[in-house]
DNA sequence: TATTTAAGTGGAAACGTTTCCAGTAAGCCA
DNA sequence: TGGCTTACTGGAAACGTTTCCACTTAAATA
């Protein structure tokens, strides 16, 4: 039903080569031909077919963009949407489609997600929050697929683009210094197995290490990315007979507990306790106090991602593999920074 | 490089119709035949291609996923992952894929999208947020696109699916009703020219209508969107000289904003002014106190679009073609419910 | 003028499937 | 025995492009 570039061909009274070239923006087609190609095609309502180009290039111009979080941490579904808003940026630039992928049941999608490479559903993809020792990474692999890993998988030689975790730890550790704390605590995010976490911990005792300060481990408590292990932490903090001035909360998702703990022992934020937290999540804002924190450069990560991506499909080498991107501490109300400005 | 079918064919000692039809679960082949290629097929690594598939079947057995948001309201990221899973859920089952596509810049990005279908990347597509008037849209209908909307669009013929506004609303009103509540406000998610702000405007004045409460102009607020809005119209309402003893608010996002606002006041929730909210946005759990508020169906959404498009496009014609989800009343503490049952 | 170069064009071949028609062998029935 | 059905198989044709080689024409050069 719909007409083929023979019609076109026909229509226009040239090659069918030509009217390739035409729509392919080839520089060696006289502007007049071009017309009456154009002209034609119009009349006709002619697309050139997806399927049929991609057969003959072998190649699809499609990435896909595969989730391996579990969906169990809801702010990962706002910090996705942006990344994706990056991979799109540089998609539209490079004129690539995306195919999307949602973690499936732990292991019996991975056929499916292999398939999507090797049955040329897409060129490569994009893996986000990859786990260790995860069997579709390693068949990858071994498949040479083309992979961007979005996160960091330690011991892996994939290329990968994740946030400089122990650089913002470090920030925001520098900033609760700065206003005069000498007791800190820290509340990781996760159990330390997980790298970020395990980064983020890193930061914490550089900070300290660079201002001479003393590494209480009295002070550490460990996280489980949800409200209620924050709340739990902060009440064995808060049990200490010399119980910390300021926290540093790993994870955003945890602060929220930890602030519940701190409102309901009747202290105040910042006055008694400054807190810094990790991720903005996008109602940090709304928190009470408003939440100080680090924010994750999420949108960058998706272009990064999409951008090494396709240096790759395209057969060209990057000039690095392995990309850490800053993140950026977000001043609000429950750090105290705004207090002693005023 | 890859294998083809012909390789299967020749190192299993078959013709490619057979293989073409191992490969498709056709039942008429013999076991021994079909182990013989299957085995033929391991060995050489061969994995149908996608594109020479679609290109002679003329599906491609994809369907594009179209955001006409604004990003710029932050909740409707962990809404759109939500539907996302729904649409994906179907998608497997029905082996489909899903394609990507994001809020480009106004209009400029139509083009893409009708090439979208137009250039066979996709069979079909959904479109999330679709706007009054949307050019996008006309031309869609024009084309004969396939098409459902996820969200609705007064006087369009396009099938669709939605939340059920109205009911969700009423249900909200009711409860504060069945509460002992006869001054009842109401802020509005946005200016009623949005048809969901309408439905649920006319939700609250259904519920009054129904207990024969008197419905109360000088009760009503216009919000838009944000907590701005929200702290702003909470405000005005508490200036009255006989202050509602609940409010329905008809957005989470604005209900953030009033809560601010009663605190401000020194009143107390739900004590002194009991509040029911609209969405159920991931962290109506953890503001203080925890929203009461009505939830949206948002994977269901997904699923009941993604499975209405597949019908279309496999030929068959759907029992209802318009399709409204209902909500679900989530009590938490903002209401007072909780205080009275115990 | 004769020869080379450049610009523009036409169309066969190839991409890797599915589909469909024709064909074979075996079993069944009368 | 012969004809009919059933179960399975082989492979040509078609899908709609791109690519590449061959060709024509016009311009530039010697």
């Amino acid at each position: 039903m719909p007409s083929t570039i023979k019609d076109v061909a026909k229509k226009a009274g040239v090659g069918i080569g030509t009217v390739s070239r035409v729509f392919n923006s080839s520089p060696l087609v006289s502007q007049e031909t071009q017309q009456k190609v154009l002209q034609a095609a119009r009349e006709l309502d002619y697309y050139p077919d997806a399927s049929a180009r991609r057969l003959v290039q072998g190649k699809t111009r499609i990435i896909a963009f595969v989730e391996r979080h579990s969906p169990r941490q809801s702010y990962v579904d706002a910090f996705m949407a942006e990344v994706l808003r990056g991979i799109h940026y540089v998609c539209l630039e490079e004129n690539y489609h995306v195919l999307i992928e949602p973690q499936t049941s732990p292991n019996s999608g991975d056929l499916r997600l292999l398939h999507l490479v090797r049955e040329k559903h897409a060129d490569g993809m994009i893996i986000s929050g990859p786990r260790f020792n995860d069997e579709l990474i390693i068949s990858l692999k071994q498949e040479n697929i083309p992979v961007v890993l979005q996160g960091f998988l330690p011991g892996s030689d994939l290329p990968s683009v994740d946030v400089d975790n122990l650089g913002g730890a470090k920030t925001a550790v520098d900033h609760l210094i700065r206003l005069g704390h000498k007791r800190i605590g820290l509340i990781t995010n996760g159990p330390l197995i997980y790298s970020a976490a395990l980064a983020r911990q890193q930061g914490y005792e550089a900070a300290l290490r660079e201002s001479n300060l003393p590494l209480d481990p009295d002070l550490l408590r460990e996280g489980e990315f949800n409200p209620e292990s924050g709340a739990r932490a902060m009440k064995s903090l808060l049990a200490l007979s010399n119980p910390p001035t300021a926290v540093f909360i790993a994870s955003d998702m945890v602060a929220i507990g930890v602030i519940q703990a701190i409102r309901k022992a009747r202290l105040k934020i910042p006055q008694d306790i400054a807190l810094v937290g990790f991720d903005d999540i996008p109602w940090a804002a709304y928190l009470s106090p408003g939440l100080t924190t680090i924010r994750l450069p999420a949108q960058e990560i998706g272009q990064q991602a999409a951008k090494l991506l396709i240096t790759f499909l395209e057969g060209n080498t990057p000039s690095k593999t392995k990309i850490f991107l800053p993140t950026k501490l977000i001043i609000r109300d429950s750090c105290g920074a705004k207090q002693i400005n005023n």
